[in-house]
DNA sequence: ACTTGACCTCAACTTAGATTCAGGTTCTAG
DNA sequence: CTAGAACCTGAATCTAAGTTGAGGTCAAGT
């Protein structure tokens, strides 16, 4: 009844929109990103392995994790495709993701410690408060001495 | 010189930008959106109270905390921007990021977990992996019983 | 056979947070 | 007084991650 038999194996859009949760203008938007990619019927409609549903998946961890599609696509592409993830891609992906996520999670810590020195002071001084110091973006690593911003107001804020 | 005389202690645009590490295109943006204002001279350029540069500090901090500028700018539109934030201010708002923070915060640790969890089971079963139950997403608070996407793939994965 | 729902493509639109560009004005230094 | 830096506006463009809509086809049940 299809070019190739249907063989209850596969999923329309549709029902890989359900499992996934994943709306089908979603999944046809990462296809034509490639990251997923699907067999067309005779009648050129889509038909996703199983696996892709694993896929999915795992796209959408690695977005939960914040990681941007174009760089899941360059993790993802490792595995052919094809391929059920085994252990060991698995254990490569999220080690990978992982770290990122760790990185992600430090940096909002920092960020918090942060706030919580600078709510001490409570006057968000711009000479030495480390949140205030905006330029620090750049030298992320290692805190090191503060570049300051304010060079002499005159006083520390209106309340100080 | 100037409309009204020029007292030094007013920032043009390019130095407020110099100073607070932001681009002058957005700090036109920012102005545009309201969470800064300028007077202008009878020129008609814009002078910033020195008190901006702090406002464009909040800015940024709550930027890196992750809030969007639409709730930047409610949560400032409360100091009625000719005063610089007091002690009282500053401890309003940053409790209020603070608690947005930790929130955040939150969300990545929980992801952490679930992704130690989940690499011991290697297979990234859909059945009952927390990561892969992605509709969870929506029932954010509390586990409760975790809803299932995959209801008979008969086996694991390839490779279990 | 027909209706209905699921599917197809392609283009345009969306939001956030800006940046870039074109064309014109103002300010400052020499 | 004039060059060049800095400034102005408004419109267009950009990225990410999609969504929406128009116009048309396919498939399943009765």
């Amino acid at each position: 009844m299809d070019t190739v038999a249907w063989n209850k194996s596969e999923l329309t859009v549709g029902e890989l929109s359900k499992r996934s949760g994943v709306a089908v203008s979603a999944l046809h938007f990462y296809e034509r990103q490639g990251l997923i990619t699907s067999r067309r019927t005779s009648g050129n409609q889509r038909r996703y392995r199983r696996a892709t549903l694993r896929r999915v998946a795992l796209i959408r961890i690695a977005q939960r994790v914040g990681i941007p599609l174009a760089e899941i696509n360059r993790a993802l592409s490792c595995l052919p495709d094809g391929r059920t993830p085994n252990r060991k891609d698995w254990e490569e992906l999220s080690s990978q993701w992982q770290a990122d996520l760790d990185a992600r999670i430090r940096r909002l810590q920092q960020l918090r410690d942060d706030f919580t020195d600078c709510i001490g002071c409570g006057c968000l001084s711009l000479r030495d408060c480390r949140l205030a110091n905006m330029h620090d973006e750049l030298g992320e690593l290692g805190p090191g001495p503060r570049r300051l911003i304010e060079d002499g107001d005159g006083g520390c804020c209106g309340d100080c």
